[in-house]
DNA sequence: TATTGTTATACTCTATAACTATA
DNA sequence: TATAGTTATAGAGTATAACAATA
């Protein structure tokens, strides 16, 4: 590799394509999962999200980052299977709040089972490795990458 | 939190929690980087492959993980903005080999500069940590996941 | 006969804009 | 008037099946 003369240095560079790896494998499980329950990755993450907690419509579009108009689709489509449900808000008639049934939730609960990526690479690490592996994580997703553009030299 | 009787052990789903937020933010990451060229995730994943290396409609299909139909599509539209081009192949005249034109290499640059992703989060661990975490995800990832459905014992 | 790329078709996801029923 | 959800429409990605050209 090491194409662009711009590029950061080799091990930030290394680092990143590993992640794209993980990023790529990830998917790869999560849509597998979903697939073996007639989903789409987009479904089961829908129902992920509704299996915690039942949304307005709203709402749930803003935690998939999409439009509200997409949603409608979607939750006809789960609800069609008979796994979401709308409830009325009675505070509001407005709001729909979108649930998972009885049985959305049973499929919920083995998607998250059957996410195989828990458990088979992180398995490969012993127990120490893991606990620093989620402390560069949470490291690496704290920073509020408040700079923007600039670089930003590093501290000392 | 903590729903799944059968969850593993609390660590390991907060690993796995934090790769997924990994995996979303990347995701956010790539989709702007490519909307900024007018392109769609997808696009900009095709473009890369070309711009490393001219290769076959139904080898960039393999790489991609999607049915061969589907490249005609794509590489149709990429076409149609001069990002790619489809050239014969002298030693088989059934098969077309997709490549990035110059102006397409160019863009496939700007766009592996521009995935902050790389720079912003990393930035953010110092080099020892980078390299700890370089190791860290290389044997997540060799795990060649032999066992299957076997949690198989952690070695001493 | 098998393979490469394509076409035809259908479904899902996505965004934009216009509509409805509430507030 | 402003908001929540929907409908209508269009484009992109995906899969399946059938097809033409070539091997």
């Amino acid at each position: 590799m090491a194409a662009d003369p711009r590029t950061p240095d080799a091990l930030t560079v290394e680092v990143a394509e590993l992640i794209g790896t993980v990023v790529a494998r990830y998917h790869e499980e999560y849509e597998l999962a979903a697939a073996e329950h007639a989903l789409t990755g987009a479904q089961a993450r829908v129902l992920a999200l509704l299996a915690r907690e039942p949304t307005p419509m709203r709402q749930l579009a803003r935690q998939l980052k999409c439009e509200p108009s997409n949603m409608t689709g979607m939750v006809d489509r789960l609800e069609a299977r008979g796994l979401v449900e709308r409830r009325p808000d009675p505070a509001d008639r407005r709001v729909k709040v979108a649930a998972a049934t009885d049985e959305g939730e049973a499929v919920a609960a083995r998607l998250r089972r059957e996410l195989k990526f828990a458990g088979a690479p992180l398995q490969g690490l012993t127990p120490a490795e893991r606990r620093l592996l989620r402390d560069l994580l949470r490291r690496m997703l704290s920073e509020p990458e408040e700079g923007g553009e600039e670089p930003r030299p590093p501290r000392p």
